[in-house]
DNA sequence: GTCTATATGTAGATAGAC
DNA sequence: GTCTATCTACATATAGAC
């Protein structure tokens, strides 16, 4: 009863951690409790086994990360500012947790269970979002284009140079400090690179 | 010596559809000797580890899959049609293999050992898309862009889909073959989404 | 709550017959 | 070349002392 508040949030620190640089199957127990300062079997007093230890981690991680993304769009009424929001929130929460868009499509491919919890966390927001870019396009603003296409597009690119770090690291030799400012770049380019694509 | 070609060639097959929807960790020797028809004794006849197999099906699989996608680059003299071409010969290329890029940038971020020789299979080309960029900017055919920011949003919008399709899937709640027509509407509203966006 | 020691399961790899 | 049977190693998980 002394710190098993601390020790717990040591523990889902130290999974993160090892789950996101190894995923899911890679990963050691022992690795955790090394990386938390404790022996295995602390682990299994807190959590009753790999897979629940993996969902508290999923839970508090991912799903409070991309909550977070989702919210910016709430102060928005129009198309491009909530575009140029969501994309900054991405990246600046992103350049927090950078293995967290691998780790997560890695694990919603391998195991679809916790997927609905996960996707519904932002669904207001997404709809409110759609709804955003079919009434530019009703306006004129904007051109003819699918809003779940344009979504998919606006998530490409906030998400890929994540996902594809090691390659651009190793293609363009460039440093993590270096992949740093380029992410800092996007935050500007990005929305002007989507917005230039679909204004009318 | 009866037919050894053939079953090396139905190991790497296996192998292959093993390890691109589980990924190296999570793959297991048994599944893949399952679903090439032999058993796992077998497999180490042919490949004397795991650690063989894997290099066997990255180099055949994932490097000449993307060597065919830079070489589309080769026959264009003019940066739209080249991006055109890019992007059309990425995505007919992944839908033969839907979950390459997620394996891929799944393995280069475990172990960048093998990255090497797997990304300068392309190296010429990139290059001279780069140069192609460079000097369309020099035209004054597309505005003041950086070119390797420019590949980087090319790749993204190709592969992203791919890699994060289970969350397409669920939030669009469309089904495999719905997924293969919005991959084909890409073909068109990629590169126009891209050109768009750059024309001066 | 935290530890040491151990049990259990499973996957990778080998030996050896055919 | 291909198989069956087995060995070895290791990771998860538990038992039980403190």
């Amino acid at each position: 009863m002394t710190s098993q508040v601390n020790t717990e949030q040591r523990i889902l620190n130290a999974a993160r951690k090892v789950f996101t640089q190894k995923g899911m199957a890679a990963a050691r127990m022992q690795e955790v409790a090394e990386e938390a300062g404790i022996n295995k079997a602390l682990l299994h007093y807190y959590f009753k086994d790999k897979q629940h230890l993996f969902e508290g981690v999923f839970k508090e991680s991912a799903q409070r990360q991309f909550g977070c993304i989702w919210d910016s769009l709430k102060q928005c009424d129009c198309l491009f500012p909530a575009i140029e929001a969501f994309v900054t929130a991405y990246l600046d929460r992103m350049i927090e947790e950078p293995m967290l868009p691998l780790f997560i499509a890695n694990e919603l491919n391998r195991d679809a269970k916790g997927l609905a919890d996960f996707v519904d966390r932002g669904k207001e927001s997404r709809a409110r979002f759609l709804h955003m870019v079919e009434e530019a396009r009703k306006n004129g603003e904007i051109i003819d284009i699918d809003p779940r296409e344009l979504l998919v597009n606006i998530m490409a690119l906030c998400a890929h140079p994540f996902i594809a770090q090691p390659m651009l690291k190793h293609i363009h030799g460039i440093s993590d400090e270096a992949f740093r400012r380029m992410i800092q770049k996007r935050r500007k380019s990005v929305p002007e690179f989507i917005i230039r694509s679909i204004r009318a």
